[in-house]
Order: structure tokens, then C-alpha cells, then sequence
DNA sequence: GCGCCCCTGTCATATCGCTGTCATATTTTC
DNA sequence: GAAAATATGACAGCGATATGACAGGGGCGC
């Protein structure tokens, strides 16, 4: 899963520095600004998923931030995450008018920021509406996290589940080793290329007799999912 | 039978408080927001039974709020009663559209507020809620708050009820932890995400031998209710 | 108002399944 | 038949899930 950027604006770098430790370890790519001016400058080259913004900065203040960045079409979609002192109670209502997605009192936990970033991610992510896919009674249904055939449920491993979907919205298409390690694998993984061939065999195990024969191997070249021979 | 929440969404206090001690003087949970973004907020977390809607509001305005909320999965099944100013008949029309279940003039008496509440309510209540759901002899009641075996009542908790309660209503669908926090526990509680397993193991254990098999393991995914395999 | 007991969330630990790799067998190609 | 490519089976490490235990909190009954 490609991790999420994560584009922190806050005058002080010890907070900055803190929360951008605890992000990284919950493998969020971290983007800092110390100003205002540089966070929106940054917030337009960068594109960050999620913006944690601090209330209070010298210049600037992060409402005001928050203001513009809701105005302009470029980073309105932007989901951002105030950060303000205790107590204050009247800047949330001034903060979720401001287009703020969420509001986190300091001091918290490294744990609550990462929950709530993650939920308010979640809320503006809405989940890929996956069709299922089905070729000659061989049916796999990313909703159900399902593969049946004719009906009855096969038994499939995370990898090779993820290697037929690929297939299965991919047929009639010759791929190498390579092109699936990417697509299948992910980009940055250093695996074998006969690591390819394990799972193909364990895919083809898997779908059993009755539909081995839709992965067929391209001597010299790789691997294709097909209906015909 | 256990109180209905309510959520107010209207920027003025005064209003906002008429209506809340009318409603909690009828035994309503009662929440309150004083704009659009924090009751889309609420509305999300706390899941009210109904929502109650100021037409007129500085920045997002109500009738914006009402269609937003029903555009989303998870709020599109609140019943939505509108308050506008007295006279605007097109309003009306607008807000039907909108897809506001009933709409109430300024100034209305509390009793009339209520009655037209109760009414949306019973209205709306039936679909999930009251129905009883059965599945290969295991049936859960929300009516009598009672889950049974073939007849045997079963020893469970509340979270491990809330729990089943969303598996039978949503079959044959893996979820994340994430989305079971989300949509089990409520919005915004933070909570660690194997906290789910924990209540997973506790959910299989009350439902015993016979039915286990029914709560499934996603691996690499989440979980599963589902009657097959 | 007080105390007890159940429920909850978390942690440490145990378990289990998945993964990537290798050695070896088999197939294909020329 | 030899070389190259692919298939297969085995295996150890690792990560994800299951489990058991525990302390705090809250509700309920008295």
C-alpha cells in the first residue's frame, strides 16, 4: 500500500520533530514547514495527503492557513488537523468553520494523533468501489475478499489472491516476471524473479483442475491470464 | 425500549436549547451542533437516530448539509426533519428534494415538535433495527436485545452483540479493523486496532462450536461473516 | 453512597500461515 | 541429446493472528 503524505506546519520544531517521528513509524511520509508560507508553498508543490496545522504560529495564524487552503480549488480537497492548547473550546467552532476536518487539543498522544489521522484519512479516501470480476465460473469478489468457483470458495493465499486479481482485470496479456513483481508485489520490493514462478504454481494449486489452464505460461517471456488456448 | 438520539443542528443557542429541553423532557438523547461542519461531524460519530435541521445557517446552510448527508452511506438512512422560517413554501419543496423526511415551520409548539419527530421515527425505524435477523439457527433480536441458538439463549457482551449485530447485517464482506472500529465502536474513539481481534476471539467464543465458524479470519485483511465454506 | 462484579482495552506470549529461496525434477527448444 | 527455461517440493524466518491474563472503569444493586 503506498504510504500516505503528510504535511506538518507548526512554529516549533520540537513538536514538529515529535510528531514527525511518531508518523514515520506508522509509515507516513513527512513533509515539515516551520511558517505558514512555506507550509502553503508546500501544501501546493507537494500535494500532501492530510495537513496537521498549528492554531497558533507568529506570522500567519494556522486558521488563516486553513482558510486559504480551503478556498483555493488546488488544495481544497485537502483534509487538515488543527492543533491548539487545551481549553480552548470557542477555536473549535472557529476551526471546523474554517474547513478543518478535525481538531486535537495539545497535549496528546503520539497513539490519538495517528488514530485520528488515520480516521479522518479514511473519511476522505472513500473506499474504491471494486467491481467483481468473473470468467468462466471462476468469480472473485474484492468486496467479499472471495474467490468461488461455481459457488464453492477456494482456498487462496493474501499474494495469489492479489496476483489474480491482477490477472483477472489483465487478460490476454503476456507480462514478465518483472512487470508482475511491480504490479502485484509493489514497487520497492527487492524479491526474486523465480519468486514469480512459485506463486504462479501456488495460484494454479489453487484454482485447481478446473481452471489451471486460464495461467499459462509464455516461454521466454513470462506469464498471461486467457481464456483461449 | 431504549432512547432515541437526536441531533440539533442550528446556530442559535436559544433555539438549539428550546428544542433540547423539549426533547429530553420526551426522554431523548439529546446532541447539539451550531453549524453545518460540526453536525456532519456528529452526525458521523455518534450516529443519531434523527437529525433536526436549521434551514438557515451562516456558511454551510442546512438544506447543503441534508443533501451532503444523504449523498454518504453512512448517514444516507438518518431521518432528517427540517426547521425553516414560517411562509417559504418553496423551501419545502426544495427541502424534500433534498431528501428531508419531514420539514417544520418557525414558530412551532414542542408538541408539535415532538409529534412530528415521533412520527419520522416510526416511519423510519423499521428497516434493521427492529428486524430480527437468522442465520443457520443463530438469530439475533434487537427487540428483545437477545441473541439465541436454535432456541438457547447465548451468554454475550454488549460490544460482542454490537458487533454481531453489524456482521449479520453486512454478510459476505471482509472488513478492515478499521472499518469495524469505525463502524462498530463509533467514529471517533480511539482505540488500538487489535483491540478487534480481542472482541473477534470474545465473539466466537460466546457464539460456541456450532456457530464459529461463521466469524472468519481475512488474512492480511480483517474479518468476515459469512455462511460459507 | 458504597462496594462488587462485569466489561473493556491492552499487553505479553503462543501459534499459525505466508513468503521467499533453494535444490532438484521436468519440460521445451534446437 | 544438451542447454535453457520452467515446475515442483521442501524449508526456515517472519509477520499476522489467536490466546490468556490483568488492571481500570462503570454500572448496578443494596
Amino acid at each position: 500500500m503506498s504510504s500516505k503524505t503528510v504535511l506538518i506546519v507548526d512554529d516549533e520544531a520540537s513538536i514538529r520533530e515529535m510528531i514527525a517521528i511518531a508518523l514515520e513509524m506508522a509509515d507516513y511520509r513527512v513533509l515539515e514547514a516551520d511558517n505558514a508560507q512555506t507550509g502553503h508553498a508546500m501544501a501546493l508543490d507537494q500535494k500532501p495527503d492530510l495537513i496537521l496545522l498549528d492554531w497558533m504560529m507568529p506570522g500567519t495564524s494556522g486558521i488563516e492557513l486553513a482558510r486559504r487552503l480551503k478556498r483555493e480549488e488546488a488544495t481544497a480537497e485537502m483534509p487538515i488537523i488543527l492543533l491548539t492548547a487545551k481549553g480552548e473550546e470557542d477555536n473549535k467552532v472557529q476551526g471546523l468553520e474554517a474547513g478543518a476536518d478535525d481538531y486535537i487539543t495539545k497535549p496528546f498522544s503520539p497513539r490519538e494523533l495517528v488514530a485520528r489521522l488515520k480516521a479522518v484519512l479514511r473519511r476522505a479516501t472513500p473506499p474504491g468501489i471494486e467491481e467483481a470480476v468473473e470468467v468462466e465460473g471462476l468469480r472473485l469478489d474484492p468486496s467479499s475478499h472471495r474467490v468461488t468457483s461455481h459457488g464453492g470458495a477456494l482456498e487462496i493465499g493474501p499474494t495469489e489472491y492479489r496476483l489474480l486479481q491482477f490477472f483477472m482485470t489483465h487478460q490476454e496479456r503476456a507480462y514478465t516476471r518483472s512487470q508482475l513483481l511491480d504490479q502485484v508485489w509493489g514497487g520497492n520490493v527487492y524479491v526474486e524473479e523465480r519468486t514469480v514462478d512459485v506463486h504462479i504454481r501456488r495460484l494454479r494449486k489453487a484454482l485447481g483442475e478446473t481452471h489451471q489452464h486460464l495461467v499459462q505460461t509464455v516461454r521466454g517471456t513470462g506469464y498471461r491470464f486467457s481464456t483461449r488456448e
